[in-house]
RNA sequence: GCCUCCAUGGUCAAGCGGUCAAGACGUUGCCCUCUCAAGGCAAAAACAUGGGUUCGAUUCCCAUUGGAGGUGCCA
């Protein structure tokens, strides 16, 4: 019998799509589109507390804008829904029951307070917390079939042999095999009536024909117990394949205020730590909104973790990536996000769109700060193009079009173009009559005629181009030359702004 | 504490018993140049430590150290 690969990606509501959870749902949907199978959204809302409003509209937002396509899922429907866990709450105490009557699970009675104080009084002495299985001993199933129907509340527990070993194998890691007596009776159907992730994993992976299931590596621990369960079911598990979490380097902070935590030296101290909303680290919609864009995020994403074989060319489409995948490339320690690789492939992404492509993303932002009708938006994007890492960076690239910033004289002072304030005077006052007599206002008139100029005199380009450039935009650096930047400016605002500089050269 | 997993430059990583230990980002220098980028060239930079196994270990085994995860009626 050979069955398709499915594969499913199955997150919890609890805010926006991580980075780490983007490259989970990257491998499991490169996975099955190179396997020519089904890639299926799950959401897992059991824990009704954490569930942030507006979160699952989020997730499929943020799947569609990854390019990251299901074939099934709440939003898309399919064979095997519903696809939201607690649409499915009336599946799960069935399965669980038929545990029960296996001698898989059985209902435990004891209070959160009870297990608190005995957690802690065990943890106290130093010890390793177990439940005592003190209602599998205790209650027959008569007995809590009664309470039950008294409506008692309860709950249902695996019931975990205390001895052998318990096991699963890996794609990655490969055998991983515990001893069952380190292993805790973990609730499978909490109070609420809902199950826990331990158990509805199982269920849903299992009734969804679910062939490959891969999650972070937070659950590497506690897999040799689901397949406890699906032994005891007398199931067949998936394929597993656990994924180590990305991390990020950051400096330590106070939890509460954020305040820089100083070593003994005074110095800052680095740490490494997991991607989190919490401390400002940027998700999949952050990046997008700053101006990343998504081909070279999903790019960077897939390799953090993984390379392909046999080759170091490390620019991939989606689909150069369903062909190239492979499991045995991802790496099987955490790997630390790296921000200013990501920068790299955006800015190599954005030199390699169209230019019209570039136009599109880059028009927005720059209209933020220019009046379109003022400037030559198309010249300045040929400019910008190469220039650009990320769009968010555009305003205050060009900002000094639309409004002379105030002029540091020291700029006039550059060592390379052998110019000082003194030269730049000589410069300014030389050149301003040969932009006066410019006719056309054009590019290359401008270049012809003050390069000629230039040769004329016997001056360096530098020490005349350099004065010009400072004078008309008050930046040290920016998008283009003298010429570029006069033409941009236009004759008026360009000779209205050389004027103003040379006055107050020689005002001071 | 206990359990599981991991370990090549600052970062991502190739390597899968014999290599002068790839490549990329970043860093530094030089070239190009009317600035900044881009581009070209070059440099610094790694097999965590200690034991084995072997003719020979970055590669296999064990320990130590370091890191990650788990130890929830969270996922």
């Amino acid at each position: 019998m050979s069955t398709e690969v499915r594969t499913r990606f199955a997150p919890s509501p609890t805010g926006y799509l991580h980075l780490g959870g983007l490259r989970t749902a990257l491998y499991t949907y490169l996975y099955a589109r190179k396997h020519g199978g089904k890639f299926i959204l799950r959401i897992e809302d059991t824990d009704q507390e954490r569930e942030v409003e507006g979160a699952v509209d989020l997730i499929y937002k943020s799947m569609k804008q990854a390019g990251l396509h299901y074939d099934e899922g709440p939003d898309v429907g399919g064979d095997y829904g519903p696809y939201i866990q607690t649409q499915r709450r009336d599946l799960y105490p069935k399965y669980a029951w038929e545990l029960v009557e296996k001698g898989g699970a059985y209902c435990c009675f004891c209070t959160k307070e009870e297990l608190d104080a005995d957690r802690e009084a065990v943890t106290a002495a130093g010890g390793t917390y177990k439940y005592n299985k003190k209602c599998l001993h205790n209650v027959s199933l008569e007995e809590a079939r009664r309470r039950i129907a008294a409506g008692e509340p309860y709950v249902i527990r695996q019931n975990i042999p205390t001895t052998g070993k318990a096991s699963f194998d890996d794609m990655l890691y490969g055998h991983v095999e515990v001893d069952c007596d380190t292993l805790d009776d973990n609730v499978l159907i909490k109070a609420d009536g809902l199950p826990t992730y331990n158990f509805a994993n199982v269920i849903d992976d299992h009734l969804m024909g679910i062939t490959h299931v891969m999650r972070g590596t937070e659950y590497l621990s506690s897999s040799p117990k689901y397949n406890l369960l699906y032994e005891a079911f007398g199931w067949t598990p998936p394929i597993y394949l656990h994924l180590p979490p990305v991390m990020i380097e950051s400096v330590l902070r106070d939890k509460k205020t954020r305040a820089l935590i100083l070593d003994e030296n005074g110095c800052e101290q680095k740490i490494v730590r997991k991607l989190s909303k919490r401390w400002g680290d940027p998700s999949f919609e952050d990046l997008l909104q700053q101006g990343y864009v998504r081909d070279a995020i999903v790019n960077y994403i897939a390799l953090l973790g993984w390379a392909p074989k046999d080759t170091n060319e490390e620019f991939f489409s989606m689909d150069d990536l369903v062909r190239l995948f492979d499991a045995n490339g991802i790496s099987k320690s955490p790997a630390i996000f790296d921000m200013n690789k990501l920068t790299w492939f955006n800015a190599e992404y954005i030199r390699r769109m169209p230019p019209e492509t570039y136009a599109e993303y880059a028009r927005p932002w720059l209209t933020k700060v220019l009046d379109e009708s003022r400037f030559d938006l198309a010249r300045l994007c040929e400019l910008l193009q190469g220039r650009t890492e990320i769009f968010s960076q555009l305003p205050g690239m060009v900002d000094f079009l639309a409004e002379m910033p105030a002029l540091d004289p020291a700029l006039f002072t550059n060592k390379k173009s052998k110019s000082t304030v003194e030269s730049s005077k000589a410069a300014l006052a030389f050149i301003k009559p040969v932009l006066e007599g410019i006719g056309e206002w054009t590019e290359a008139n401008l270049h012809d005629v003050v390069m000629a100029a230039i040769a004329e005199s016997g001056m360096k380009n530098a020490t005349v181009l350099w004065p010009l450039r400072i004078a008309i935009t008050g930046r040290a650096a920016t998008p283009g030359g003298a010429f570029e930047m006069a033409y941009l400016l236009g004759r008026e605002e360009t000779l209205r702004r050389l004027n103003a500089a040379m006055a107050q050269l020689s005002a001071n």
